[in-house]
DNA sequence: ACCGCCGGGTGCC
DNA sequence: ACCGCCGGGTGCC
C-alpha cells in the first residue's frame, strides 16, 4: 500500500460535491414516506471544508453505527482508526449510499443502509459533518462497528436532531451511548482519538493563551537539528551569518533526511501514524523540505541560494569546474543526440545565451555579467510588462543551440506550440516526421511530455511575487562566484520558451506566480507542470495562503522532491493559512483538508490541548523560525543597530489654524448629525474625506482638494452621476492612504469594488457575499440591498490634470515643511553623509516638498507607486549608491514597494504624517533598519499639535494591541466591525 | 400446516 | 456469518 500522488476520483469529488450540482440525486435519493424538506428551507451552504463557518462548529453529539460490505474492498483500518465518511449518490443500489475511506482514501466498506438513509440527506446538505472512528473490530470480515461524531453549525442543530429522529436514531453525549462502558473504552490504549465531550469544547482557550502558546512554537532553539551549523559551497562567495549557517545545515539534514515524518512511528514491520492510527506497509517518505519562517531581512534568500548549491545533487556540493568527472550534466550529455564540433570556443565560458547567437548581443561569460544583463533587461522591460527571456545554456550542447535557433526563427510564425514541436524534433532520439509535426500539436504535445516525466530533473524551481524577481537575480549575481556556471532560465514574459525539455536541463529556474498560473490556466501542458523538480522554492510562500484562489491550484500540483516554503509570515491570519503550505509539503495526511481539521485545526481552535501540543511538534518539525531579536548563543541573530522613533509635535501657524477649525467644526456639524441619525456608516466615506481634508491640512493647505463635496448626493442624481460620485469616493478611500480593509476578509482591499452605498470591499469577497445570501443580498456594513450587478470597480486613474493645476499654484511652504526644513538643514550642517528618506502618504506633499529641497542645494530621488518598475530600480539605485554627489534624500511616499524594499543606505526616516495602521509604518522603518545598516536609526515622526494626527496615534495604539492578540481568535464579525469603526470616527473628530 | 420446526443457501450498498 | 434472513421440505409420539 502506498500513498497515491494524487487520489484523483474520491479527492476530486471530496472538493468539488455540492449541493445542487448532481441534479438528479436529492430527489431520488431520500425515501418519501419522510415528510422531506424543500431546498428553500435551507440555505445551501457554500462547500462545507472551504467556507469559513466550519469553525463555528459544535459538538451535536455521537452515534453507534456499523460498516458493512467490508470483504468486498481492500481499504483496511485499525482499531481506533480514523475514518472518513463520503457520500455516494451515484450508487446503483442506493442514492443513500455513504463510503466509508480510511485516512488513505481507500474503501473500508460501506454505512449499513438504514443509517445511510437517515444521513444522506444530512451530509447532501452540509447540515452536519460526520465523523468516524472504528473503535475495535477492525479485522472482523463482514461488518465493523463505527463510532460516529456529528459536528455542525448550532442553528442547525435541531434539523439534524429532527431527521435522525425520523428515521429511528438518537444522539448520545457520553461513552455510554457508544455501548461501552468508560472502562471498555480506555483499554484501547494509545494514541486513540480523544472525544473531549461539548461540555469541553465549549471552553475556549484565551487569546492571550493561545497566542503565547503559538509562539512558543518557534521559540524553542535548543534542538541540535536547528543549531548545527554549516559551510556553504565554495561556489558562495559570501560568508554567512551564523543564523545562515544554522538555517542551512537545518534546510540540508532536512533534504536529505531519512527519517519518518511527523507522528509516524515504526512498529513491528508497520508505520504508523499516531494520529489517525493509520498504518502502511511502506514507510512513509518524508517531507525533504520545509518552511524557513525567517523575519524579514534575517536573509532568507541568501540562505536558499546556499542551500541549492550546497546541496546540489546527490548530496554533494556544486562543483565550480563543471566539466569534472563526476559531473551531474553528464548523463544529459549522454543522451545528446548529435553533436557540434565548432562550438568549443563558447565551452570554457560555460555560459552563452540565446540572443548571443541570434540577437547579436555579446556572449556573457560569467554569472555577474549575466546579473548585469538581466537586471538591465528585466527593469527596462517590465514598465511595459513585455520582458525578455534570456536562455542560458551550455553552448557544448549542440541540441539546445539548434533548438533555440530554430526556436527563434520559428517567431516569425508566432506559434509557441510549434516552437516545441521543433524542438522535440531536434532533441528526441525518435525521430519526428514532418507530417507527425504538422498534424494537430495535441499528440506530439503529448509525446513530449512524456518523454520529459520520465525521469526527475536536477533544475530547482523558484517562484516568486513578481516585485523581488529582480531581487533573486540580483542576489544570484552577488552571492555566487563569478567562476561559478550555471545554467539559470528566468522563466518570464511572452517569449519565454515553453519548451520543458530545455528548462528541465536548467540549475535554476525562476517565474513568477502569476506566470506559473497563467500556464496552468491555458489548454496546452504548462511546462513547468511537466517536469519532476529536484527542488521547489517558493518565495514568499504565504502568497498560496487561500486554498481555493488558482494560483495555490497551480502550485499544489507541481511535482517536486524537495519542497521549500520561505516566508516571513507562515501564519497572517489564522492556523487556516498554514494548510496550503502544509498542502504542498505533501505532509499526509494533512493535504487532505478533512485530516487537517479533524486533527489539528478544529483541536485548536477549540482550545484542545491534544490539538495544541500537534501542531506544536508539527511546526518544529517542519519550520525554522528566527526574529530579529533571536539569539544565537547569547549574541542577537542580527546585531541591527538601535532604531529610534522620536515625535515631534508641529504647532500649525494661524493662517492654518483657521483653515483647520473652520473644516473640523463644519464636518464636525454633519458627523454629528450623522451620529444622531445613526447613519455615520452609510456615510462612512463622507467621514474619511473629512478626515482626509483635516489630514492634509495637517501637512499643507494646497493639499485641500476641492473635488470632493462632504454633501454627497441629494438623492435626484441622474445614474451616471451617481456612479461619477460612488467612484470618486472609493478613489478618496482608496488614495487616502487609509489603507482600508475589506470588512468581509479583514485584509486590505484587493481590486476594490463600490457598492452603491458607498462601502468598499474586495470584489470576491462581496460576490460571494451576494451569492450566498441570494436574492437578498445586504450590505455587511449597513445592510442595504445590494446587488451584483451594482458594484463599481475603479476605473484607470487619469492623474495628468489635477497635478498640473497645483503646479500652476504659487508655492508656499507650511508649518510641516519648515520644521522638515529645519531638521534636515541642522543634519546637513552635522553630517553632511547621512541619508535620508522623507515619507508621506500623500505623493502632492511629496511633490510640494520638492521645491524647498531644490532651493536648498540638497541632492534628492523619488520613490512612489506611480513610477514605472525601471524607474524605481534607477531611483533606488541611485539613492544606495554611496558615492559622493548621489542623493541624500529619498522621497518615499510610505506605500511604495513591496517587502524587499532596502533603502539602507539611509538612517534617518522623517514621517511627514501618521498612518492609520501602524503596521504600515514599522514596515516603512524596516525598509533601512534591516541587514546592511550599520548606523542608528533615527526616525522623527511630524504630528501636528490638537489635531486629527494626534487623534490617529491613539487610533493606532489600540490596533497594536489588537493585533498583538490577533492569533487564534475569531474574527470580528460584520457587527463587531461596525462597532470598531464607529468607534474610530468618534475618537478621531472628537465627538 | 393459512402453522412451527428443521437445515441448506446465502450474505453491502 | 459461531449470525439473521430467506424459502423449501416437512409434519404425532
Amino acid at each position: 500500500m502506498s500513498w497515491p500522488s494524487k487520489r484523483d476520483p474520491d479527492w476530486k469529488y471530496l472538493q468539488s460535491v455540492q449541493y445542487g450540482t448532481h441534479g438528479n440525486f436529492p430527489r431520488l435519493s431520500y425515501p418519501t414516506f419522510f415528510p422531506r424538506f424543500e431546498s428553500q428551507d435551507i440555505i445551501p451552504p457554500d462547500d462545507f471544508l472551504n467556507s469559513d463557518e466550519e469553525l463555528d462548529c459544535v459538538l451535536f453529539g455521537i452515534l453507534r453505527g456499523q460498516v458493512v460490505g467490508l470483504r468486498y474492498y481492500t481499504g483496511v483500518v485499525n482499531n481506533n482508526e480514523m475514518v472518513s465518511l463520503q457520500r455516494e449518490p451515484d450508487n446503483p443500489y442506493d442514492k443513500n449510499a455513504i463510503k466509508v475511506n480510511n485516512v488513505n482514501g481507500d474503501q473500508v466498506g460501506h454505512l449499513k443502509r438504514n443509517l445511510a438513509a437517515a444521513l444522506a440527506f444530512l451530509m447532501d446538505n452540509k447540515l452536519v459533518q460526520v465523523e468516524g472512528v472504528v473503535p475495535f473490530g477492525a479485522n472482523n470480515a463482514f461488518t465493523m462497528p463505527l463510532h460516529m461524531t456529528f459536528w455542525g453549525k448550532e442553528e442547525n442543530r435541531e434539523v439534524v436532531l429532527d431527521q435522525l429522529k425520523k428515521h429511528g436514531f438518537k444522539l448520545g453525549s457520553t461513552l455510554k451511548d457508544l455501548g461501552l462502558s468508560s472502562e471498555n473504552s480506555l483499554v484501547s490504549g494509545r494514541s486513540g482519538p480523544r472525544y473531549n465531550m461539548p461540555a469541553h469544547v465549549a471552553v475556549q482557550m484565551t487569546a492571550e493563551q493561545l497566542k503565547t502558546e503559538f509562539d512558543k512554537l518557534f521559540e524553542d532553539l535548543k534542538e541540535d537539528a536547528k543549531t548545527n551549523e554549516m559551510e556553504p559551497a565554495e561556489a558562495i562567495g559570501t560568508p554567512l551569518l551564523p543564523h545562515q549557517k544554522q538555517a542551512l545545515a537545518w534546510m540540508i539534514s532536512r533534504e536529505n533526511s531519512k527519517e519518518l515524518p511527523p507522528f509516524w512511528e515504526q512498529r513491528n514491520d508497520l508505520y504508523y501514524n499516531t494520529i489517525t492510527n493509520f498504518s502502511v506497509k511502506q514507510r512513509p517518505e518524508n517531507v525533504h523540505g520545509g518552511i524557513l519562517a525567517d523575519d524579514m531581512g534575517l536573509g532568507k534568500t541568501l540562505t536558499a541560494i546556499a542551500v541549492i548549491l550546497t546541496n546540489f545533487a546527490d548530496g554533494q556540493p556544486l562543483l565550480s569546474n563543471r566539466r569534472e568527472k563526476n559531473h551531474p550534466r553528464k548523463e544529459y550529455k549522454d543522451k545528446t543526440v548529435k553533436r557540434r564540433g565548432n562550438n568549443t570556443n563558447n565551452e570554457a565560458d560555460g555560459l552563452s545565451t540565446e540572443t548571443s547567437r541570434c540577437g547579436g548581443e555579446p556572449v556573457i561569460s560569467h554569472i555577474q555579467e549575466m546579473n548585469k544583463f538581466l537586471t538591465s533587461k528585466v527593469s527596462s522591460f517590465c514598465p511595459k510588462r513585455r520582458k525578455i527571456s534570456v536562455e542560458y545554456t551550455e553552448s557544448s550542447d549542440s541540441e539546445k543551440i539548434e533548438t533555440s535557433e530554430l526556436a527563434q526563427k520559428m517567431k516569425g510564425s508566432s506559434k509557441v506550440k510549434e516552437d516545441t514541436t521543433f524542438a522535440h524534433a531536434l532533441t528526441s532520439s525518435a525521430p519526428v516526421t514532418k507530417k507527425k509535426m504538422l498534424k494537430k500539436g495535441a499528440s506530439v504535445m503529448e509525446g513530449l511530455k512524456k518523454c520529459d516525466t520520465g525521469e526527475r530533473s536536477r533544475a530547482t524551481l523558484i517562484i516568486c511575487p513578481l516585485s523581488v524577481l529582480s531581487n533573486w537575480i540580483d542576489q544570484f549575481g552577488q552571492h555566487i562566484k563569478s567562476e561559478v556556471h550555471l545554467n539559470f532560465y528566468v522563466y518570464y514574459g511572452p517569449d519565454r520558451i515553453r519548451d520543458p525539455n530545455l528548462l528541465s536541463k536548467q540549475d535554476i529556474v525562476l517565474t513568477t506566480y502569476n506566470v506559473l498560473t497563467h500556464d496552468y490556466g491555458t489548454k496546452d501542458d504548462s511546462p513547468l507542470h511537466s517536469i519532476k523538480w529536484l527542488r521547489v522554492i517558493l518565495d514568499e510562500g504565504h502568497a498560496i495562503r487561500n486554498p481555493n484562489a488558482q494560483q495555490t491550484k497551480a502550485v499544489l500540483d507541481l511535482e517536486a522532491e524537495r519542497r521549500w516554503v520561505l516566508t516571513g509570515t507562515p501564519i497572517q491570519n489564522s492556523l487556516k493559512d498554514l494548510w496550503s503550505l502544509l498542502s504542498f509539503l505533501k505532509l499526509k495526511p494533512f493535504i487532505d483538508r478533512e485530516w487537517w481539521h479533524r486533527t489539528i485545526q478544529r483541536p485548536v481552535t477549540t482550545g484542545d490541548e491534544g490539538g495544541l501540543r500537534r501542531l506544536q511538534s508539527l511546526i518544529k518539525s517542519i519550520t525554522l523560525r528566527r526574529t530579529k531579536t533571536s539569539k544565537i548563543k547569547g549574541k542577537p541573530v542580527l546585531e541591527l543597530p538601535e532604531r529610534k522613533v522620536f515625535i515631534q509635535h508641529v504647532s500649525l501657524s494661524e493662517e492654518e489654524r483657521k483653515i483647520y477649525q473652520s473644516v473640523k467644526n463644519e464636518g464636525k456639524a454633519i458627523i454629528g448629525r450623522y451620529f444622531t441619525d445613526g447613519t455615520v456608516l452609510a456615510h462612512y466615506a463622507d467621514v474619511l474625506g473629512l478626515l482626509l481634508r483635516l489630514r492634509q491640512i495637517c501637512c499643507h493647505i494646497h493639499l485641500l482638494t476641492n473635488g470632493i463635496s462632504s454633501s454627497g448626493s441629494s438623492g435626484n442624481d441622474t445614474p451616471e452621476e451617481l456612479r461619477k460620485m460612488l467612484i470618486r469616493k472609493m478613489r478618496l478611500i482608496l488614495s487616502s492612504g487609509s489603507d482600508e480593509e475589506c470588512a468581509i476578509c479583514l485584509d486590505s482591499l484587493t481590486f476594490p469594488v463600490i457598492t452603491h452605498c458607498a462601502h468598499v470591499f474586495c470584489k470576491p469577497c462581496i460576490c460571494q457575499v451576494i451569492q450566498s445570501e441570494q436574492p437578498h443580498a445586504k450590505c455587511p456594513l449597513c445592510r442595504n440591498n445590494i446587488h451584483g450587478d451594482n458594484l463599481l470597480e475603479c476605473p484607470p486613474e487619469e492623474s495628468a490634470c489635477d497635478s498640473e493645476e497645483r503646479s500652476n499654484m504659487e508655492w508656499t511652504s507650511s508649518s510641516k515643511i519648515n520644521a522638515l526644513m529645519h531638521a534636515l538643514i541642522e543634519l546637513r550642517t552635522k553630517n553632511p553623509n547621512i541619508k535620508s528618506l522623507v515619507v508621506s502618504q500623500f505623493t502632492t506633499f511629496l511633490s510640494l516638498i520638492e521645491t524647498p529641497l531644490k532651493a536648498s542645494g540638497f541632492m534628492f530621488t523619488r520613490l512612489d507607486g506611480s513610477m514605472t518598475q525601471k524607474k524605481r530600480v534607477e531611483s533606488i539605485q541611485c539613492f544606495q549608491n554611496t558615492e559622493a554627489g548621489s542623493p541624500t534624500i529619498m522621497l518615499l511616499s510610505l506605500k511604495a514597494g513591496g517587502v524587499g524594499l532596502n533603502l539602507c543606505a539611509a538612517s534617518r526616516v522623517f514621517l511627514m504624517d501618521p498612518a492609520w495602521n501602524p503596521a504600515a509604518e514599522d514596515q516603512c522603518f524596516d525598509r533601512c533598519h534591516r541587514l546592511g545598516q550599520k548606523q542608528e536609526v533615527i526616525i522623527t515622526k511630524f504630528i501636528v499639535k490638537d489635531s486629527v494626527e494626534e487623534n490617529m496615534l491613539k487610533i493606532q495604539n489600540t490596533k497594536r494591541e489588537l493585533a498583538a492578540g490577533a492569533f487564534g481568535t475569531k474574527k470580528p464579525d460584520a457587527n463587531e466591525m461596525k462597532q470598531a469603526k464607529i468607534n474610530e470616527i468618534r475618537t478621531l473628530v472628537d465627538l
